[in-house]
Parts: C-alpha cells; structure tokens; sequence
DNA sequence: GTCTATATAATGATAGAC
DNA sequence: GTCTATCATTATATAGAC
C-alpha cells in the first residue's frame, strides 16, 4: 500500500467530516495504523497535508467535470450535472456540509495560507459553469448565472446541513431544473 | 465593568472571527486583559461561554426582529430589512462569512452538544419569516418562501465570502428584492 | 473577584534506532 | 520506510493566596 496516499486520503476524509482545525495527527494515524512519526517522512508538516489533500480534490473535480462532458451532449444536460451532486450526496451534506464551502470558510478564518487554494474549486466550477451557460447562448450573463447557481447550490447545501428537510432540499433542486429549463437557448 | 458581560462580548467577537475551535482562553484574555485563571469564576468551561455566547445572538436576534416590527409597517418592507442584511453586513460577510451559518457548520462537525443551540438564530429567522409571508397572503407555502429566502441568502454570504465581489452581492441583493416583490398579496 | 502557580492532556514536530 | 522516544508548545482546567 502507498502510505503517502493512505495518509491523503484519510486526511480528506476527516478534514471533510471533523474540520482541518480539529483533525489531528493522532485521528489520522489510527485509521490508517500508523505511528504519528511516520508523517515526518511523508509530508514537512499538517500544512503540506492539507495542501496535497486540496490538490486531490482539486483533481477529483476536474474528472468529475470531464466525466460530464463525456456523459452529456448538451450544455443544459451538463448543466442538470452540477445541481444533481446535491441530491446524490444528499447524507454527507446532512451531515458534514459542502466539502468546498465548508474547508474555503474555515481556513478563511484561521487565516491560513491554504485558502486560496482551497477556493480554486469554487473557481473551477464557475469557470466552467460560466463556459456552459455561454454555450447555451447567455453570452452577456454567463458568469452572474453560474455564480448564482454556485450560491444557490451552497446555500441548498447550509440549510439542509443545518435542518435536514429532505422536502425542502428536494423543492430546491426542483426549482433550480425549472429555473435551467426555462433558460432561453 | 463587568466581567463576564466583557467575556461574551470578547468571545463572540473571536468566535465569529476566528472560529470557536481556534478561539483560545488566551486570545479571550489578552483582549479584555485578564488572567486565564479569572475565567472560572465566571463560567464553569469553555462551552459554557460558547453557551452564552449564543444566547447572546439569539437575544440580539429578537431585538433586530423587534426592531422591524416597530420601523415597517407591511411584512414586505419587515422581508426587505431581512434582505438587506446581507449590505449592511457585507464587510464582515466577506472576512468571516455569516455568522449563523459559519458556526452552525463549525459545532455539526466537531459534533458539538451546543450546536442545536446555535441552529435556534435559524429557525427564528424561519418562524419570522414564515410569519410575515403568511401575512403577505401566502399561507399554503409560506414556510417553503422563508425557507428559499434563508438559503439563498446564506448561499450569497458564502460565495461573496469567496469572492469577495461587490457587483455579485448587489445583483443577487437586487434579485432577491425583485422575487419579493413580484409575489403577489 | 482577581491573581499566580500549577496540573494534566494534547498538539505539531524532531531525533535516531531498526 | 517505519518505529519509539522525546521535545516544545499550547490547551483547558484547578488550587489556593490575596
């Protein structure tokens, strides 16, 4: 087994489920059954940890997104992609929120180096949301329509992390099809 | 002075800033200037100021609803104070996100008891709003209309901290002001 | 009511044996 | 490449003098 990626992806795993902040060397060594030193030959410090782990899922979006293009003929249909994640991973937002507003917010807060980084999954997706709505012919209000449908999404993703109503997140996703239909070609 | 009222008022501060998981009794102490130890004389645990601190912004909250029932006279006008929160606030949004919101997401992950406490400044808002789209004649989806309002809003505050671009905050601003009044009485 | 001193546990990180 | 042992620091919390 690779060690370094065991430790990646452990990482991510809590770091998504308990916060960067609250992770620490000893949760991610017992699940993966390693000794806390071993880390050192691996990786300089939890920085570079947290710096792989962003790049991975920074990796895993952009597959997601060519798996898209692949599957999809049609900007719309690619479009219909993005606001499905929401119910397909409806029990991990229950439970843990969206994985990039979540990390973007919390190391904003502790004024961490990674943010920035952190962010580019954000701006992955709007660029390429904005390149959708551009293909569907919004040319003008590409970019205001993907960040609206980003905030919408993230908003959709606080509260029903926050009160876990499956209509009310099943209504949400509803209108936000409907609001993608009745985009004029 | 009072102490403790100078610990919450130290510790919401630094919550909201930096998150309750990196807020320390140090940081706590050395912006109020006391000792560590004076701590517990006033509160048993770190979680009992959390506590406080909660309580706190509820106690606020319900003063700003108060506030709106006194200034507005139509539960629309009582919706757009609602909304524009999200200007009045926008610099500290875009440095710390919503304070609701960032905390509620920080206590579900670290699986903290005081986290149902916090979801309370939620449904406030929920149960007000509600109220005052039943009053503008919408009693069948009321709830879903406060519901859709919350979330976009905190969508908003999550992106626009992320971004931090203005021209998006006032046109999603503008947008949720043209849905309000678009619905009908 | 506030302080100093201290207890205890956990943190990220290092050194060096194997 | 992995381990044990250890370091330095920080954390929450307690005891007791003033």
């Amino acid at each position: 087994m690779d060690t370094r990626q065991q430790i990646i992806d452990a990482a991510d795993h809590l770091f998504y489920r308990n916060g960067f902040t609250h992770t620490s060397f000893t949760d991610i060594a017992s699940t993966i059954d390693i000794s806390r030193g071993n880390f050192y030959h691996h990786f300089k410090s939890k920085n570079e940890i947290l710096s792989a782990v962003i790049q991975a899922r920074l990796d895993r979006t952009k597959q997601f997104i060519e798996q898209w293009e692949k599957e999809n003929l049609s900007p719309r249909k690619r479009i219909a992609s993005f606001i499905n994640i929401l119910t397909t991973n409806k029990t991990k937002i229950a439970q843990y929120g969206c994985p990039v507003g979540t990390l973007t917010i919390e190391l904003g807060k502790i004024n961490h180096d990674a943010q920035p980084h952190a962010k580019e999954i954000f701006s992955l997706f709007r660029s390429w949301l904005t390149e959708q709505f551009i293909q569907l012919g919004h040319h003008k209000d590409a970019d205001a329509l993907a960040m609206h449908l980003l905030s919408h999404s993230q908003g959709i993703a606080t509260m029903f992390n926050a009160f876990k109503d499956e209509s009310f997140l099943n209504r949400e996703v509803g209108e936000l099809h409907h609001w993608l239909n009745t985009l004029v070609d």
